[in-house]
DNA sequence: TATAAGAAGCGACCGTTGGTCGCTATAAGG
DNA sequence: CCTTATAGCGACCAACGGTCGCTTCTTATA
């Protein structure tokens, strides 16, 4: 291993993403708890104290991840936004793509659910940003719908909150009673029945 | 501090019970993993080996501490459900009834929900057997509600995963649009008239 | 009353953890 | 060729969850 070349910034987040990769498979494997940071290093082919050059805590790992699986959830959903007028339809390809984040991202992103309150203010903000930034857009959708009389008037940040806590709902469960995408279409159907103006008019 | 004295179950189970109460406001505090068995001890008022007397580890004192809450909440369940026949309203119940679980039980009930495929067996299934003994008395409600023609034929295992997960959509957020029990009933809104029967029949 | 049995409680200790620090080795710039 | 800056690391630290054997006390029996 070649010491004292300046990576580059390219070089130093690909470094980044390499760990987090293992990070993140371990962390699947065995829980957050349970994974270490010389297990990673030992994966990464690194001294311990070199995560430490990339990354400031194993939290911190985690809060990378997170930001990361978002942008990238983000992008698809503007594309599906773009592609897609009906907000009908475009609802249900967003929970769809939501439904289809890798395996590995869901048990950090269970997680970071349960452990972000306690995380260091810095990271906190951070997931905050990241998740407002995913939610807002979601929201957005919806609000779309209920102006275009599609969707009748609901609370737009509840329901997104909803849909997606229920995806949670549907892929994390040692029980499961069907396939996830029927799943996953049930209780879209559910949800929009709910939500559509179908004959009655709740307002 | 008197020794040598065989305390009866009751003081055993009060012993634990004052351990969990202590561990619980700490972990709603600090989280879980801030939360140390020697902190704990301390304001116990006791050797940090003395509460391994009363639990095994530290898991599971919230393993012990869910199991409390759990099938307090499954005994309210029983009560709503032989006072109230109309399905719905029971259903409305049962949730009001879930929502106002104690604040220092959510943080642990939202750390299981992450964690717990990664604890020891034992720990794992206790939680399962729980987890489902709860679900399963509030599926029985849909299943009534569906014989009974109140609401259609629907994926009655999903729903009460949809509905329990709402709930925590709605407990558990930083940015609230509304007060706990109007989001409660906006929610609960949702679900019904996506679930009843109301003109349309989704068979 | 003397004593054996047994449980409550604890201090000292263990391996492992996340994290720090100062040193070494090396490349680039003058 | 020497200075400077940096990637990388080994040794170390306090704190953690958990264990063990000892002490201290009560109760039961003789």
């Amino acid at each position: 291993m070649p010491k004292g070349i300046m990576l580059s910034l390219q070089q130093q987040e690909a470094r980044r993403e390499e760990i987090t990769g293992i990070a993140l498979r371990l962390i699947a494997e065995n829980g957050f708890q349970k994974t270490s940071m010389r297990e990673i290093a030992v994966l990464a082919n690194m001294g311990k104290s070199s995560l430490y050059d990339y990354f400031k805590t194993k939290d911190e790992i985690v809060v990378y991840a997170f930001e990361k699986v978002i942008e990238e959830n983000i992008q698809n959903i503007h594309k599906i936004i773009s592609e897609e007028s009906s907000p009908e339809q475009c609802l249900r390809k967003i929970m769809l793509n939501h439904l289809t984040v890798p395996k590995q991202y869901r048990s950090v992103m269970i997680w970071l659910n349960a452990e972000s309150d306690y995380l260091e203010e810095d990271y906190r903000n951070r997931l905050k940003a990241a998740r407002y930034k995913y939610q807002d857009s979601i929201q957005g959708v919806i609000e779309n719908g209920v102006d275009a009389g599609v969707f009748r008037r609901t609370d737009a940040a509840l329901m997104t909150r909803l849909l997606l806590n229920s995806v949670i709902a549907i892929v994390y469960t040692s029980r499961p009673s069907a396939s996830m995408e029927k799943m996953l279409d049930e209780t879209i159907n559910i949800f929009l029945h709910g939500i559509m103006n179908g004959g009655k008019d709740y307002d």
